[in-house]
RNA sequence: GGCCUCAUAGCUCAGCUGGAUAGAGCAUCCGCCUUCUAAGCGGACGGUCACAGGUUCGAAUCCUGUUGAGGUCGCCA
């Protein structure tokens, strides 16, 4: 059990036998070393609560704890603070028990839960782009945060194959290319297995003709129709689209390869469809559904706000459910999305990394399931986050204005590792194989923990030369940290040198024993707030406590065997921890650099 | 106009379920490589936590207002 809940334990034990409630002994780490390893909050508190004197409560409770084995000292402050003080020796053992875990000292959480999360939300006829980055990263790794807490977890990419969309690509290219089979009604044979369009061509298709549905009212019809016969099953109309997802889903599979993402499921809103006309009839008998300036909406807002010209609106937006056309709408196949989950997953939480732009939207589609008895409100949330902007503050751009592929983006990312590499000489004599992994490596390690430092809901700024500065709080700077204990490692095992027990004779030896009890903590957090940010933070300080260690401490050339053995152990559970961090952050580590 | 988010060091950001002298990184300056990878370590400099009130023993944190920035407001997703 990490130091924190141990501590905490023995101080609830302490209020709770003075006649106060035991949730006022939670301990939190000192702010400072000189108020010990861990302060204790509560006596003021509870003083508050109870009005009592809190130096009194304090000199109570510390005359209470005082014995105990674990704790070397303990000091009252100020109106009432409790700095306690930890043995070496319990920090030792705790070492060893990190040390001998498998989770490197994270525990597990007590009831595990069906999650799924949604993530990354690709789209047909679009390769990603760096708005894109973002979503992929931060779910990556909270699908990796939830699983290694031990919640029963599954990745959904959320292919984007539905919608108006597709009668876009639909109706642009019966006009480019009217005599394919897949516009002939009374077509009957088999569809050609070659797709008439390659991923080039929707590319190119699919910004044109949304721009033209803006103005062209004709063509926005046109296209609206043929989205309706596609969700209602007209052949052809499948047929095509059916080569407009493989086309796409080939590619965007072999991007996520490169982010060294996968997916547990690959469902599209396509596969919701299906449900939507039994949806419709639930809703409908629900007496949920209302007619609405020609669409059938669910109106799910709790008071009416002054709108902008004058009149009403709504709080939150209704979901629109059936358009004045009669097509399903994102909402629409969001909501059978989530029934879908909850029967064929029994779905208990479900996670939506998207886009804080977008809250307004999941808000209504979450009251509108809430509504109709699917899943609770609170057991579908919005992971959102903010974009990642160029130097002027804004989304980033390319120089010409246009958005960037994420293909030409980690292109730019192993140029620039690579180029850095020559640059410190460094790698150079490794074989071209490993040179090209560890630039790899480097490269996604700079780019993913730039993004995953930084609290999800803030927008930061996108800066390569800083992600690759090697310099500071950076991706390199925690991989160097890693390949350091690996190179000693190698070294010892050549030597014959085995880890030993452990034991605490410096300063950077407590601080890093301290460091690596803080893990729990730092994972409880991250996995409560949903925050990857809180677990980067924690890596970067365990490389740091690491690196203080490493400057201050010979590990191989220590003056005994004893401390040798014990230094080794603290270097063989640091990289541990530091690797399984790293790991679900999503971030690989080479052997040597 | 409504709703949401945000405003912390020169720059980029943590900290926000109230706790002690507000923390990192970058930049600037000063030390440290015959010793396990100096992509490193140690130190210095740097703040009216946008502003004004309020609650409290105590406020960057909670409440109200003001100013400023961004987002969003049904038939695209």
């Amino acid at each position: 059990m990490n130091l924190t809940k141990q501590l905490s334990a023995i101080l609830s034990q302490a209020f709770e036998t003075a006649g106060l409630p035991p949730e006022l002994g939670q301990v939190v780490p000192a702010t400072k070393p000189e108020f010990g390893d861990f302060q204790c909050n509560g006596a003021m508190a509870g003083a508050k609560k109870l009005g009592k004197n809190p130096r009194e409560i304090a000199t109570e409770i510390a005359a209470l704890v005082a014995g105990n084995e674990i704790i070397s000292k303990v000091e009252i402050a100020g109106p009432g603070f409790l700095n306690i003080f930890l043995t070496d020796d319990v920090l030792c053992v705790r070492a060893a028990e990190i040390l001998a875990d498998e989770r490197a000292g994270a525990e597990i959480v007590e009831h595990p839960r069906k999650v799924i999360v949604d993530y990354a939300g690709p789209n047909v006829a679009k390769s990603m782009h760096v708005g894109h980055l973002r979503a992929t990263i931060i779910g990556d790794s909270l699908k990796r945060l939830f699983r290694f807490r031990g919640d029963d977890v599954l990745g959904d990419a959320h292919f984007g194959d539905w919608g108006f969309q597709m009668g876009l690509l639909i109706s642009t290219i019966s006009e480019e290319m009217p005599n394919l089979p897949y516009f002939d009604e009374n077509y009957v044979g088999e569809y050609p297995t070659q797709s008439p369009v390659t991923l080039a061509d929707l590319e190119r298709i699919y910004p044109s003709a949304a721009a033209r549905a803006k103005t062209d009212e004709d063509y926005r019809n046109l296209a609206r129709r043929a989205t309706a016969e596609l969700q209602s099953g007209r052949a052809g109309y499948r047929a095509l689209w059916q080569h407009f997802v493989n086309v796409s889903r080939e590619a965007l599979k072999r991007e996520f390869a490169a982010l060294g993402v996968e997916f547990d499921l690959w469902l599209g809103e396509s596969d919701a469809d299906p449900l939507i006309p039994d949806m419709i009839k639930d809703l409908e008998q629900k007496g949920l559904l209302v007619e609405d300036q020609g669409a059938r909406v669910i109106f799910v807002h709790d008071k009416m706000v002054p709108a902008r010209d004058g009149g009403e609106r709504p709080n939150v937006p209704p979901l629109l459910v059936v358009s004045s056309e009669g097509s399903a709408m994102y909402g629409t196949t969001d909501l059978a999305t989530i029934l879908d989950r909850k029967r064929k997953f029994n779905a208990e939480l479900v996670l939506y990394c998207v886009d804080q732009r977008q809250s307004e939207h999941f808000e209504s589609v979450f009251r509108a399931s809430d509504k109709a008895g699917y899943l609770r409100r609170d057991q579908l949330e919005h992971i959102g986050f903010g974009t990642m902007n160029g130097k002027d503050g804004k989304p980033f751009k390319t120089r010409e204005g246009g958005v960037l592929k994420l293909h030409d983006l980690i292109q730019m990312v192993r140029e620039k590792a690579a180029a850095k590499l020559n640059e410190a000489g460094v790698a150079a004599d490794l074989p071209a194989d490993e040179r090209t992994q560890i630039v790899d490596y480097v490269g996604m390690a700079a780019l993913k923990f730039a993004d995953l430092q930084n609290f999800r809901g803030t927008s930061y700024v996108f800066d390569l030369d800083k992600f690759l500065s090697f310099e500071g709080k950076t991706g390199p700077y925690l991989l160097y940290a890693c390949v350091r204990i690996k190179a000693i490692l190698r070294k010892a095992d050549e030597k014959g040198l085995k880890p030993g027990k452990i034991q605490i004779n410096e300063p950077q030896e407590r601080a890093l024993v301290f460091t690596l009890d803080g893990f729990e903590n730092a994972l409880l957090g991250a996995y409560e707030k949903r925050a990857p940010h809180i677990l980067a933070d924690h890596v970067y300080a365990l490389a740091g406590a690491f690196s203080s260690f490493y400057a201050n401490c010979p590990i191989l050339g220590a003056d005994s065997a004893e401390v040798m053995a014990s230094r080794l152990a603290l270097a063989v559970a640091t990289l541990k921890q530091l690797e399984k961090g790293l790991e679900l952050l999503g971030i690989n580590v080479p052997e040597r650099m």
